[in-house]
DNA sequence: CGCTGTGAATGTATTCACAGCG
DNA sequence: CGCTGTGAATACATTCACAGCG
């Protein structure tokens, strides 16, 4: 009901949370849950209920005193806050095993990112098509791009190559890009880049299994 | 030189930058460079020469003031900070097309992961091959486990069985695990358990864009 | 009465700024 | 001198605790 507008400073963490609570939404919609209340939510989602209320707190105002949040309506909102209301024309730029691996990737459907084209520099694999889509020279992306109104770009591709292929993207007028290759990239402030680092998360599990042995 | 012990408390950020910092330093011994200040480091990995100093700080003393850091032996100090000074065997479980590019992720091959083992419940993929590695049934998972000395697991499964792969590790004696499944899931407090969420990230670009307009 | 929404309080992380060493 | 290493200062994030509404 409350207009997804921001109130107060939210960090990126907060974010970060309403994208759990929405998918715990999500399920619970499914199963035909009406109300749940943010201690509940927060066991689902593995927070706490304070968090939970300060973090909707910032964006309006959801529940209802006494029961608590309506599952339904609050996932609405959260999909709104979160831009999932809409669909999201996506491109992936590598052909590899990663690149195939997102293409083929259930989850990406079912919240509305919608994979329109794929790029790869190999002519080995330039002109194959995966499920309807042709793989296409990394040249032709800005006229894709334009074409076909794409707003989001997944890098895939080797650490030494995405520089140069984030800046083709950015030419090619994307606007935002998350990054899989393991290399810090650059964008102009215009374009919203982000970085997953599998071997980051990794190095996590290692440093705290070896700190709990030597 | 100085230990890798800890001196004060220090944040699961620290260690996520510390990953970065390796990844820089290991890129630039291999160009050779002998020394690199906070400043140069802190450009290279980005962010501040302050943030670098400090999260160094936890683990020892490494620089030498008025020159910078020597990079080859800070790059060894914190490989050994990270756990990286040796191999850790790994498993996949879930031999799906996430599973599939994993598994022929080189970086893992680079900072000492060795996949020994991948599981799947699906008889159709048991018993094929994988560059020297056969499929196994997911229920062969303690004897690999115990025999080949695994230490971590990449969950790779459909959301939905998630949890139930995870009990079986941590019933195998597995030490960590990163899970790429898109569902929240438990384990005993002795097992180290990471998250990788992708379409967490994909919704911080999202909420990003969708703010810039509206 | 139960639960949300939220200022205030606490706890953490980052940045500053400079003493101290090479 | 230049740069590190680090307490002190600041900024930020989380948690508490309770007023207020359904």
């Amino acid at each position: 009901m409350s207009p997804a507008l921001v109130r107060g400073k939210f960090s990126e963490s907060s974010v970060r949370r309403l994208s759990s609570y929405h998918r715990v939404l999500d399920d619970l919609a499914r199963q035909d849950t009406e109300v749940i209340s943010s201690n509940q939510l927060a066991v689902l989602a593995g927070t706490n209920p304070a968090q939970i209320r300060k973090d909707l707190s910032y964006f309006g105002t959801f529940g209802k005193r006494g029961s608590g949040y309506p599952v339904r309506d609050l996932r609405e909102s959260i999909r709104a806050i979160l831009g999932l209301n809409r669909s999201w024309r996506t491109v992936l730029a590598g052909a590899g095993n990663l690149g195939h691996a997102l293409f083929s990737y259930k989850e990406f459907a079912r919240y509305g990112f919608e994979i329109v084209g794929v790029f790869d520099v190999d002519p080995e694999k330039v002109g194959k098509i995966w499920d309807g889509v042709t793989i296409s020279p990394l040249s032709s992306c800005a006229e894709v791009i334009t074409e076909k109104q794409v707003e989001l770009a997944l890098v895939v591709t080797p650490a030494a190559a995405a520089q140069a292929v984030v800046d083709e993207l950015c030419r090619a007028g994307i606007r935002g890009i998350l990054n899989f290759a393991p290399r810090k990239v650059e964008a102009p402030p215009e374009v919203v880049l982000r970085n997953v680092n599998i071997t980051v998360e990794l190095e996590g599990l290692t440093f705290a299994l070896q700190r709990g042995i030597c």
